[in-house]
DNA sequence: CGTGAGCGG
């Protein structure tokens, strides 16, 4: 098992497909990659993210079909990282095992990019950079800064001169 | 997501 020898030949070997679940939060792929490799050399790793970056909490593995067999009978329930282990059979895609990775959609379309229908394309989250802020009285836009004229210095004028209705 | 059933690209 010398690299060299079987490079890009591994698509020759019949591999089959791993669920791994139940994953810790604070795995990553690296860790789980680097656990399965004690198994065999991996086909294919997959572990899909959160926003937060973190694995989703399963994961997709390939390797031979022996060693994904050995795999499952050892990783499965095994503790890592305080959790416990789920290694299954890959069971969701009908790609199943010995396939090619990704790169092929055997007709299935798929669109490249997904735009949220909430806001567009920030994550949700639309840019709405609405004038209400003046806080210095400042022509934001919304309000004209009016200065009051018949009520500031004025009013002290007109109270002391005469006014009928005051108390 | 101070979170935790499930099966992806």
């Amino acid at each position: 098992m010398v690299a060299g020898a079987n490079t890009l030949a591994a698509r020759a070997y019949a591999t089959k497909k791993l669920f791994v679940g139940n994953i810790a939060w604070g795995t990553t792929d690296q860790e789980v990659t680097e656990f399965f490799s004690q198994y065999g050399e991996l086909k294919d790793v997959y572990f899909p993210k959160d926003p937060m970056g973190r694995t989703k909490g399963y994961g997709f593995i390939e390797l031979e079909d022996v060693e994904a067999d050995k795999a499952i009978e050892e990783a499965n329930g095994r503790e890592f990282n305080g959790r416990e282990l789920r290694v299954d059979a890959a069971t969701g895609r009908p790609e199943g095992q010995g396939r090619p990775p990704r790169g092929d959609f055997q007709g299935e379309f798929r669109p490249r990019r997904e735009f949220n229908r909430d806001g567009g394309r920030d994550g949700g989250r639309q840019f709405r950079p609405r004038r209400e802020f003046n806080r210095d009285g400042q022509n934001g836009g919304d309000r004209p800064y009016r200065p009051r004229r018949d009520d500031g210095g004025d009013r002290s004028f007109r109270r002391r001169d005469d006014n009928e209705g005051r108390e």
